[in-house]
Parts: C-alpha cells; structure tokens; sequence
DNA sequence: GTTAGTTAGTTACTTTATGTAAGTTAGTAT
DNA sequence: ATACTAACTTACATAAAGTAACTAACTAAC
C-alpha cells in the first residue's frame, strides 16, 4: 500500500460514501426533518438511518433537537459543517444533470 | 416512500456512494495507471477493484487500454464522463480541508 | 522444455454491512 | 386498561466486502 492520498480527504470521502449518508444529507438540504420524514423520502430503513444519523451527528454534521410534544417531535437538521456540503450536492445534481439519461 | 428525489440524482449518488469507487475515481485523476497501482495506492482488494471499475467501465466513466508489452500492460484512465467528476472531488477535498481535523 | 517471474485478474471462503419485520419505550387519549 | 403515535432497537436473513490462494498468458533463464 502506497496511501499517499490526503488522509482527511480519506476520511471525509469514507463516510461520505457509506451507503445512504449522501441522499441522507442531501435531503437535510430543504430543511430540518424528522425521523419518519427522512426514512420515506430517502427509502433508507430504520435500521441504518439510525445508525446512520448517529454517526453525522457525532461528526458534527447533523443536529438533533427534541420537542416534547405529543407524540413527540424529534428534527433533524444540518449543522454549518453539514451546509458546507452543499456545493458538493449540487456538483452531484450537475453531474447528474449532464451525464446521465433520464 | 415518497421518493420526489430526482432519479439522476439518485443514480449517481447510487454508485458515487458505493464504496472505493469515489477514491477511484480521485486516483485516476492524478492520469492513467494499471491495475495494481489503483490497488495499492487506493488500499482496495483485488476482487473489489475488478468489480468496480467493470461497472465504472460500462458508465463510460472509466476507459480500459490494453498494450501488449511484457507483461502486458493495461491502463484505466478517465474519460470525459469521468472527468467532469472532478469539481465535485476538488470541493470533497476542499470540504475535508477546512472541516476535519488532521 | 521445465521452472520461475510478471500483471491481471478470478474463485472459494470468511467477515461485515444492510434489509426486513417484529418488538420496545414514552407519552397521551379513549 | 386499551389503543395510538413517533422514534427507535433487536433478532434474524441476505448481500456486499475482505482475504488468500489460484489461473491465464506471456517471457526469460537454466
């Protein structure tokens, strides 16, 4: 192994493509969001947006807020670490755009 | 599912999100290079490297030469399709620069 | 001509990640 | 007490990735 690629460029491309998290971050893009929301929108089970959601929001990356109502109201939403990403989503939709058939 | 994503969207954050493939991708950049140097300098097994550059192959975004040396020597390289993928690693790069730690 | 060396894979098998569906917790409302 | 909701979690099955050994095709050395 030669590994001369930046070790943070790694990291960020390491989660960045684990399976989900992209369509999880892009779909933070319109707005805070809660659970069931992001689940059905994006098509990712329980299961691994849980998981999933844990790990951006130990990355700073996501935010959690509660609000005790009823039943209660828990949201999602970007961080300023998360927003940054967005110039990169939208290299994504371009891409998209220009290369791929509908 | 409600799944009001754009399909191309989707497409391509589908395999850019498969992993290796984003640091493929990155590597190629830097311009042609056979087989086991994409598997040493990336750190990706041989299994998973033929795989993957098989589907980015039938996208058209990777190209594969063969020169009938000794041994041979075949070479992946970028096409334009490929190539137009790199804003969106110069901005992941940028990303990791200025929000992760070293 | 047989043994060895090289690159580019592939195959068989193990470990890890993800999908699926049912279950849990907490807070009302009936 | 029973039922309803959102937000998870758990148990189990399937799919993807890691590992290491193996094959193909070619040449060179002995």
């Amino acid at each position: 192994m030669d590994k001369s690629i930046c070790p943070r460029f790694e990291k960020a491309m390491g989660f960045l493509s684990q399976r989900w998290t992209g369509m999880i971050i892009y779909q933070l893009l319109s707005g805070p969001q809660r659970f069931c929301t992001i689940e059905s929108s994006v098509g990712v089970s329980g299961r691994v947006l849980s998981e999933r959601l844990k790990v951006l929001e130990n990355e700073g990356i996501v935010k959690r807020d509660v609000y005790p109502e009823t039943p209660v109201r828990i949201e999602y939403s970007l961080t300023d670490k998360g927003l940054a990403l967005e110039p990169l989503m939208k290299d994504i939709e371009k891409w998209s755009q220009n290369w791929l058939d509908a």
